[in-house]
DNA sequence: TGTACATCAGTGAACGCGCGTTCACTGATGTAC
DNA sequence: TGTACATCAGTGAACGCGCGTTCACTGATGTAC
């Protein structure tokens, strides 16, 4: 390796700080990691993301990931035991970034907070927008009965899942839903629609459709069904 | 490649001919096909289907596929270029099969169908508990941006998106809608539940909401959204 | 301040297996008389 | 009704390539004195 490249390293690893998150402290092969490597580790990942989005999920190629950080494919086995492995950290990712979404549902919406909805909505599509990749691959294993990127989505959905049911609850208490209706089916409901019409927004734009206009529209549905509103 | 190969090779299956649905008349070699070879494809067509549901999309196999049906890999190449020929072909049959769901949304509903609604949300349903494993891996195949697949999608969504938006329209014209709202995009969104919330469903049950429960849910919803009753 | 040794990090190059793909062939079915 | 020939249908067995995987090795960085 050369100079340059191992001052490049360097650099990348001060955006981390020294094995915060949920990064390992050990190789798999037992050696213990240091900076270098931990910047190695993550620009493995960064590659990983970046080839999910060019050549999709069928199509990434464990040695065109350590092509694209110039380094061999044996570097690679130095961090993730396969391609699934380090997905699953990129699916951790992920989570740790919904975190936001997730604290926007705190406070429970009434009919006096469509803008709340509306900037949840935003977010939500911001959120797409940057982790699309990985979340669409995350999704597509856990639909194909993956039980550990099950487990991923869970951890995302769960909460927000429980926010948005219990506002569904409150609203019917107050009288404003019906109270036959289930709340968690009902949050589950909107999630779902979110989740999936994010996919469909280019399909919806060839349409004449413009994206504001399905944000907007997400948002009020959200809105009425949530809160009664 | 020889001089008979090249030639042979210019005659791809697919559409070239007339079966009775959109089945070829010639193979892939040019042969024309008999009902003895009608029905062959038939079972490599099932067997697919099979394997799909048993191996997910990553891990169906060529050779398994046709070990299923008792046959030889090089008959596969009889009648398909490749997997994702054969999934394609699947993918016609349940295009076929959604005729009926469309038909459901033929006339338009009044906040006095609610149990039209209902009828349509357990087809929909039916539609997905029969046919899922193919209609997973169209939208898989789709979601990775192969436009074949994307067409297949489009063409049991458009209709079923162009009868619902002309719903939403019809009831905002008739004031049980906020005329601010897109059609278009409403019922986009609808169907995106839809969709969505059948990979759910497992999970929601585990959580302690029934099936009965999930889909009454999303009649109501679908009800309340598009008839404004 | 320089040298030696320990530890961390990365790699070249080969290996081999799973799986799609092919081709010359055999077997089955239909038809003419 | 039987025989010969044409056409339809299916296959065994091998081939080869793409890609994951491995291991003994080199190189980089840290530290003791």
């Amino acid at each position: 390796m050369s100079k340059q490249q191992a001052d490049e390293s360097a650099n990348e690893s001060a955006d981390s700080g020294a094995g915060e998150r949920g990064e390992p402290a050990i190789a798999t092969d037992g050696r213990t990691i240091g900076p270098r490597a931990r910047a190695t580790r993550r620009r493995l990942l960064d590659a990983t993301a970046r080839l999910l989005e060019r050549d999709g999920l069928f199509d990434v190629r464990l040695v065109d990931i350590t092509q694209d950080v110039g380094a061999s494919p044996a570097t690679f086995y130095q961090y993730f035991t396969d391609i699934d492995d380090a997905l699953l950290a990129l699916s951790d990712d992920v989570v740790e970034a919904s975190a936001e979404l997730v604290s926007l549902l705190a406070n429970a919406w009434t009919p006096d907070d469509e803008d709340q909805v509306r900037d949840f909505v935003g977010h939500y599509v911001a959120y797409w927008d940057e982790h699309g990749p990985v979340l669409r691959a995350r999704n597509l294993k856990a639909e194909e009965g993956d039980e550990r990127f099950r487990e991923k989505r869970r951890e995302t959905q769960v909460p927000m899942l429980r926010s948005l049911a219990a506002m569904v609850r409150a609203s019917a208490k107050a009288g404003r839903l019906s109270t036959d209706i289930d709340p968690v089916a009902t949050a589950a409901a909107m999630l779902a629609m979110l989740e999936r019409l994010v996919s469909y927004r280019q399909g919806l734009e060839l349409r004449g459709t413009s994206a504001k206009a399905t944000e907007a529209t997400l948002a009020r549905i959200l809105f009425q069904t949530v809160t009664g509103g």
